[in-house]
DNA sequence: TTTATATTTGCAACTCAGTTGCGTTAACAG
DNA sequence: CTGTTAACGCAACTGAGTTGCAAATATAAA
């Protein structure tokens, strides 16, 4: 069994020929991933249904998380192994390349600690830096 | 000459009832409106072309900026004075609620200064905190 | 190995935000 | 008052993402 394999039935997910290539180019990927991309990488054989419904059961098992877009289009990357379906939280930024329009996570960026304010309560942070990346630049 | 007149004139707009009704209504407005909210408040005369027109000239103008959204719809929120076609920079965090989905500006909570990555050109900054607003607490 | 069952897949059809083209209307400068 | 240009409204379109359902297949149980 490989370790995408593995990394599947751990999560409860079943080893189809479609989830593991899928998984592996999320593991071979440098930046993060459109459906878009999925399609041209993976090929177009796949239905994207079948891309949206993989996207959506990885992301609930903790596999991968979601990353803003330019576009507003899904875009997902790739977790660090101490994700899980129960906690999914991440400590990095994330940037938007204003020319290529590609997401990054920035894990050298930690995110800033906010101070309260009354009357809310805070729970999540995003935050998204954007510019020209070391490609456009 | 009223002042939200005043202002669509110096944007080099023109006072048009549908225009002058959607300053005001930002004008009014505690918290960011959507599309969808500018049709409940200002009427359903007016066709959703019309509404998205007003929006992107008003951005471009400076007059209202666009804001983060849950999911992914067009929000907006008045600017502050300083802002102008050529400048439009915010230095606040924005907000987004868990349960009433809506989202705010948090003037008082200032942008982190991020340290420049090598390789790297960060330019603008957005931070967005998620969980319950007042209201929902 | 075979069988049962639950997950995954693929197709078609749909939803919904936002856009484009174009002819008409109206603001406003001269 | 008139000509020009911005703004409006309608229809038709685009493109991301969703839903329902039947067929296929991975996996667990016998």
């Amino acid at each position: 069994m490989s370790i995408s394999e593995e990394l599947l039935s751990n999560y409860g997910l079943r080893n189809t020929a479609f989830r593991k290539k899928l998984l592996k180019l999320f593991q071979n990927s440098e930046s993060t991933l459109t459906v878009e991309k999925i399609k041209d990488k993976i090929g177009r054989k796949n239905d994207k249904v079948t891309i949206y419904r993989a996207l959506s059961s990885f992301e609930k098992s903790g596999i991968i998380h979601q990353v803003p877009d330019k576009n507003n289009v899904s875009r997902y990357a790739l977790c660090t192994s101490t994700c899980n379906s129960s906690n999914h939280t991440h400590h990095h930024a994330h940037f938007i390349c204003d020319h290529c329009d590609n997401t990054l996570c920035l894990e050298e960026i930690d995110l800033p600690k906010i101070k309260t304010i009354k009357g809310f309560k805070f729970k999540k942070t995003e935050l998204i830096i954007q510019g020209s990346c070391p490609k456009c630049l």
